[in-house]
RNA sequence: GGCGAGAUCGCAUAGUGGUCUAGUGCAGCCGCCUUGAAAGCGGCCAGGUGUAACAGCCUCCAGGGUUCGAAUCCCUGUCUCGCCGCCA
């Protein structure tokens, strides 16, 4: 949610935000209508309570003789607070209905246009040049069989398609991944946290998934629970109904849980491997700040991200995402796309948003500051997604013979291993 | 899963239909006093909405209901605690 304030002193703005991502300027127009309305209505209900206060007063010292008076004219004014409350809830909920269908307004230096019209920013490391090393690359699904890593037919046996196994090395390489990810987030002074990945309706709405993304949920309706796509909403949910300590801020949290996707939508595309499934583990950063320093924020998760990627030797580009391939919440986006030689195509691994007050207002989260309790602003950002990165570092780091060199930083987290040998 | 008890402005508590505009203690903040500190004394000390600033209005876990009027009575839900059952 964005300030209702924003409805009355700056439409016009939100105009423009609404333009940018593609969507319909009717509803800002509708939410102007909807707050008059509501301030409305709100005015005539208060007026009506003040009145009755006072009449209630009147009653309680009434006299023998007045009291029956007083009580048919108490009576009376009962009967319209009723009807004008009725008529407030009514409109207020119109109003909040609209209100949550608004996405959070894009930063207006954000590249305009869709899903294509993304900016590069940087384009790090070089692909490997295999027909100069004499072979063509394998897949990360070829490889991953041969090394017994990945086990795709088993995972549509037991739970469908778009699951899997990781198995042997598949497993160890997933553990490892973790913990070094946990460690580096460590020692750039995140707080580690292992969250729910059932969480109720009011934090699934209060971080924006029961929007646009909704039927890309999965819910639980016989105990009305989701199962989150990222840790970024119990992450974010964390501090909702709290007013935080402003001179803690930033609070920084690095979160892993199993995320959950369904796909829909999706059928057909990248069907193959483990690069699109319904479930995969990942590690995640999670910010609180002031407002005002979000954007700053932001630049150091990408750095930190851009970090862990180029240490594991993945060449890759970060893009800009443009503003109508946003999701509800975030007002800028940064994307990290690895390199993968299978497909000759740079292929989404991280992505992090800066959602600027947007979900600390729908969860209630406040700060408190020298001059008063005020919002803060969220971000998130991929730090590692198990699958996707165990696709980059299976293709990257790929020999001929289908074995693949262990990135320096992960063979301490592999009893010192420095190459899985294909099993069969 | 069964039974019972509870949820009040940071913490602890009072409040069982109108005087609650929610009291008190502790902690915290400001001031006086003091060489400094403590003690003592005086003041401030929940959030929201709203306003130029006041005022007003809302919030006693949440949502319904009873009533002229609800922190207080009734119903439902959520959570916490205790006991029993089950269980990694």
């Amino acid at each position: 949610m964005i300030d209702p304030r924003l409805i009355r002193t700056d439409s016009d703005m939100l105009r423009r935000a609404q333009k940018a991502r593609g969507e319909s300027v009717e509803l800002v127009d509708e939410l102007v209508a909807a707050d008059e309305d509501r301030r409305r209505a709100i005015a005539y209900s208060e007026t009506l309570r003040a009145q009755q206060k006072e009449l209630g007063r009147e009653v309680a010292k009434a006299t023998a003789e007045t009291r029956p008076g007083l009580l048919a004219q108490a009576k009376e004014l009962a009967e319209k607070v009723k009807e004008a409350e009725g008529g407030t809830a009514v409109i207020e909920e119109r109003f909040n209905e609209l209100m949550l269908m608004l996405p959070n307004p894009v930063f207006e230096d954000v590249p305009q246009g869709g899903e294509d019209d993304f900016t590069v920013l940087e384009i790090i490391g070089a692909p490997r040049n295999f027909e100069a090393e004499g072979f063509t690359p394998r897949d990360h699904l070829e490889l991953g069989e041969m090394l017994g890593a990945i086990d795709m037919e088993r995972g549509a046996k037991v739970s469908g398609s778009r699951f899997y196994f990781l198995t042997g090395y598949g497993a160890l390489l997933e553990m490892a991944l973790t913990q070094y990810a946990m460690a580096q987030a460590l020692e750039w002074g995140f707080f580690p946290m292992i969250v729910p990945s059932l969480v109720r309706p009011s934090a699934m709405e209060g971080t924006g998934f029961l929007g646009q993304a909704a039927q890309d949920v999965y819910h639980l309706p016989a105990d009305d629970l989701y199962l989150v796509g990222t840790s970024e909403v119990a992450l974010a949910a964390y501090h909702s109904d709290e007013i935080l300590d402003g001179d803690a801020l930033p609070l920084k949290y690095v979160g892993y849980s199993p995320c959950f996707r369904r796909e829909a939508g999706s059928y057909g595309k990248d069907t193959r491997g483990i690069f699109r499934v319904h479930w995969f583990d990942k590690v995640e950063f999670f910010v609180y700040c002031r407002p005002e320093e979000s954007e700053a924020e932001h630049q150091k998760i990408l750095e930190f991200e851009k970090a862990f990627i180029s240490s594991l030797g993945i060449p890759y580009q970060v893009l800009e995402v443009a503003s109508g391939d946003l999701g509800l919440s975030a007002a800028r986006k940064y994307d990290c796309y690895g390199w993968v030689p299978s497909q000759q195509k740079y292929r989404e691994i991280t992505s992090t948003s800066n959602c600027t007050t947007f979900q600390s207002r729908r969860l209630n989260t406040r700060a408190r500051y020298d001059d008063g309790v005020g919002p803060v602003a969220t971000l998130n950002g991929t730090l590692c997604a198990m699958t996707r990165m165990i696709i980059m570092i299976l293709e990257n780091h790929q020999n001929d013979d289908g074995s693949v060199n262990i990135p320096g930083v992960l063979r301490p987290y592999l009893g010192g291993l420095e190459v899985f040998e294909p099993i069969v």
